[in-house]
DNA sequence: TAAATATTACTAAGCGCTTGCTTATAATAA
DNA sequence: TTATTATAAGCAAGCGCTTAGTAATATTTA
């Protein structure tokens, strides 16, 4: 399996490309350039946008594919079922999200600084990327349970590193497990209930909650 | 409308009873109280078991009928509608979130020691009522306008009555709304993260909560 | 080269199934 | 009686997905 087309039989999520700063710079930008360009972008693009609003059981295939200009049956065409649909979503949601954080910290060496990009990062790409970081937290329980296993263990790579970067600043030890999960709860749940049309910045909120969670850590 | 009965046609939670001390203690503690024992609360239970775990829109009221015993259409005896049913949870899981933080910081006066019991008693209960607390925030979209627009109201008194607890303790004061929504997020997330049987002790987590964020506010 | 053959992207129609809910009817209780 | 609680049966609508076919494009063969 050398080349890459656009049909459902391909892998999901395309091989990486060449790493460069560049690709680097794109991929932490838009969620979306992990996907290339065509009609199987624009399906999952318009399939997290109802999703996020209605939900992956009360979405009917037909309104994903009509939004696309597509007769109900096109989208079989690019995606194997809708459940196939929802799983390409998470990988690729979950992976933009880790790719936001990692390159945050780039060059970064101090634990206080890596954890305040850390922080910063992640609470800035769950308000951006709200529709999308929605979908990824409340249709876990959508997910067919093989893809459900898949999904889970790079969620709980995701809690590793993040307990990997705080434990240099977390007194007593044994409170790593909780304030790892309050760093994380805390950003992600910015995607429940940030508004655009009411707080439009997200940076602002992001260098905040960096501010507030170090104060927290007493730094 | 002076008598209570359990059909359909009735208020879908009843009126306060004479408020008691033993009332008010009982209801913080169970938020069924609020409904009248019987097929209705049963059903509702039920109904939040299912919602929980698989979403409104993925739950059949048949399975919601069969897990009390009934065939499918006896649910409609008691509720006019699925949708009526999902509202009836829904105000009756707002009410009792409201009464476990009031009945918590009855006779506190010290600013500071009525939000370390605000958020210790929020947080205690996402987790105790992680089913129910599920139900509330993952399926307001799931609500029909009319209704949505009174739980809408409901939640907007919460985060007010937050916000005036967390006032005297806030510094600068242009920080009190992104404090309040981190106050409130940190404990609403609580119920999508917790599970009881890795995390036990829900008072503990409470506890911690309380003094990550009297920390966070620099007291 | 041109003709023959696959392959791809798409649609109109519709199948089999499940859904929320209703109806007709019976049993029970006040 | 009269009101209440329940059920068995089933309807209309909506669902995910398939099928049969078309047109356009690529690939292979003569």
């Amino acid at each position: 399996m050398v080349k890459t087309n656009l049909t459902a039989t391909t892998e999901l999520v395309p091989r990486a490309r060449r790493a460069t700063a560049d690709n680097d710079a794109r991929r932490a930008k838009d969620p979306w350039s992990l996907l290339p360009d065509g009609v199987r972008r624009s399906l999952a693009k318009a399939a997290v946008e109802e999703f996020s609003k209605r939900g992956f059981h009360a979405t009917p295939t037909r309104d994903i594919a009509t939004r696309v200009g597509m007769s109900a049956a096109g989208l079989y065409v690019h995606y194997r079922s809708k459940a196939e649909l929802l799983y390409a979503i998470s990988l690729i949601g979950h992976e933009a999200a880790r790719n936001a954080v990692d390159a945050a910290m780039i060059g970064l060496v101090e634990p206080a600084e890596r954890v305040r990009a850390y922080v910063k990062a992640f609470t800035i790409w769950h308000a951006v990327n709200h529709t999308l970081a929605r979908v990824l937290q409340y249709e876990l329980r959508s997910l067919s349970p093989e893809h459900y296993l898949t999904i889970a263990a790079i969620r709980r790579a995701t809690e590793q590193q993040a307990a990997k970067e705080l434990r240099p600043l977390v007194r007593p030890a044994r409170d790593l497990k909780i304030k790892t999960r309050a760093v994380l709860s805390l950003g992600i749940d910015v995607a429940r209930w940030y508004d655009p049309s009411k707080e439009p910045d997200a940076e602002a909120i992001g260098e905040k909650y960096a501010e507030m969670i170090m104060c927290m850590l007493g730094k």
